[in-house]
DNA sequence: TGTCTTATGTCTTATAGAAGAGATATGATT
DNA sequence: AATCATATCTCTTCTATAAGACATAAGACA
């Protein structure tokens, strides 16, 4: 299972390709050499052969490991820094990308306050309202590829910006990848929730689709925030992806929006 | 100014270096070869040398044209492919894009309708409110970068899809590069507005940034939106710019989201 | 009418040298 | 002898180029 030494990477044109054997590679068609390496490379993030944060191996070491040259691999890890996975640095080298730093936090939280930079008002504060076992419903088990009844754990906390309580959040995370998190451990934890879960359990979130809508603040939302009854708040419904696009959260998120907005680039 | 035998191009190390002479390259530091070819290539685009939904020409001739290789001129159309100015089809040639296809249009309208998929509600039924001439006040000057006083173009329009009005829009144009533009015109396009405006204007709409808040119906919005006064709507504030990061529209909608929502994809 | 050839695009892979970053050695200076 | 600045070596990614493979469309030809 280490593949530490695995070769016949490409040339899927050979008959006697009998080399990934994995489930999903059914499909035998025809790929770009890059393309193949860029599996092989996505493989090896997934079963965590390299950790966040670590360095990859050089351009040189993968392509005589793959049997390829050293442009092909150039072609292939460019894609995946394009799609965020990857994080390149000139002269030092290639770096498993991680929600543990200052940036990545900012990919995944759109709401900015309506003065000031992004991250201008320091750290936020951090309340775990609860942390409890559950079962799921119709729409988590849809949303995270469960079955109804499976066991899943919710968690329910409040950020807050210099003191004023802004976000709600109801989080759903499948139980059997999460085993063994508790509220303690995440009101401990100082960092972005999405660097825990890559750091205690190894899960790695990459991509996440937002439903955005208006929702008036109803059924104790306007007490956990503050706000006056009815107060047009956005709500956020996340399901976020780890590789593979295996859905690993399901988030729904009431944002205030009186101080702060959710800013978005069309590109 | 149609620079069609415009060779010179790279090699800024050359000290004897006047090529471009440009109001804005008072910065002669060093670039790669390809990013210069880049800056080529866009002033082209910005020029009108070739006009969206045409080709641009092959690699080949841009190398011989430029004094470059062919790969060097396919990375600088990479990036700008990439940025979605550009689309590249294997065996045909590389296209100016333009938002008068399907695709280019949902890249800017996020609301889509809850159940199905992003177009199946077939066209939006589109009504001018209104479309007047009028002066730029601080915030929408700000925006556009004119001078307070300046005179915009004002447009409000409903936008309905199967018969419901679902999006209110108030949309100020900079009056100068949009002159000509009548209620009648814009009424009788069929098609995206930014078609529209790429054709009749040659406005290309490149990126836009959007912030969004939930926002009580107020002020005749219920009225134009057949809603009920104060039901949360999607307040969407958008600078739209064209090449070079120049600002050309700014736009508020509002959104309804009891049928649809705004989708967003975090990578 | 259908098939083949050919011309012209982009796409893929390979190779060589340039440029950035850090560690290690070198040598002058105090 | 200890310190500090400087050169050098080595590792990395980045840039540039070239050649062949693949995709597409149009005209020649049976």
């Amino acid at each position: 299972m280490l593949q530490t030494t695995d070769s016949t990477p490409a040339n899927a044109n050979t008959a006697t390709d009998a080399s990934p054997a994995s489930s999903e590679s059914l499909a035998p068609s025809f790929s770009p050499l890059y393309q193949q390496i860029k599996g092989l490379i996505l493989n090896s993030l997934r079963l965590g052969e390299w950790k966040p944060g670590e360095s990859i191996p050089s351009e040189k070491d993968l392509a005589t490991r793959f049997r390829v040259s050293q442009g092909t691999v150039r072609k292939a890890i460019d894609e995946l820094a394009a799609e965020n996975l990857l994080d390149r640095r000139q002269g030092k080298g290639t770096f498993v990308a991680t929600h543990a730093t200052e940036q990545a936090q900012f990919r995944f939280l759109k709401l900015v306050p309506d003065t000031g930079s992004p991250g201008s008002e320091g750290p936020a504060q951090r309340d775990i309202v609860e942390c409890r076992r559950a079962r799921a419903n119709a729409d988590v088990a849809r949303a995270l590829a469960l079955r109804t009844g499976d066991a899943v754990l919710q968690v329910r906390r409040v950020l807050s910006f210099a003191g004023a309580p802004t976000i709600l959040e109801d989080i759903w995370l499948p139980a059997a990848p999460f085993k063994g998190l508790t509220a303690e451990r995440l009101a401990n934890y100082q960092g972005p929730m999405y660097a825990l879960f890559e750091t205690e359990f190894n899960v790695r979130m990459v991509r996440a689709e937002e439903k955005i809508r208006a929702e008036p603040a109803l059924n104790g939302l306007e007490q956990l925030l503050k706000i006056e009854r009815g107060t047009p708040l956005l709500s956020v419904e996340r399901i976020a992806y780890t590789y593979k696009d295996v859905p690993m959260e399901l988030r729904r998120g009431y944002y205030r929006t009186d101080t702060h907005h959710y800013h978005n680039t069309l590109g």
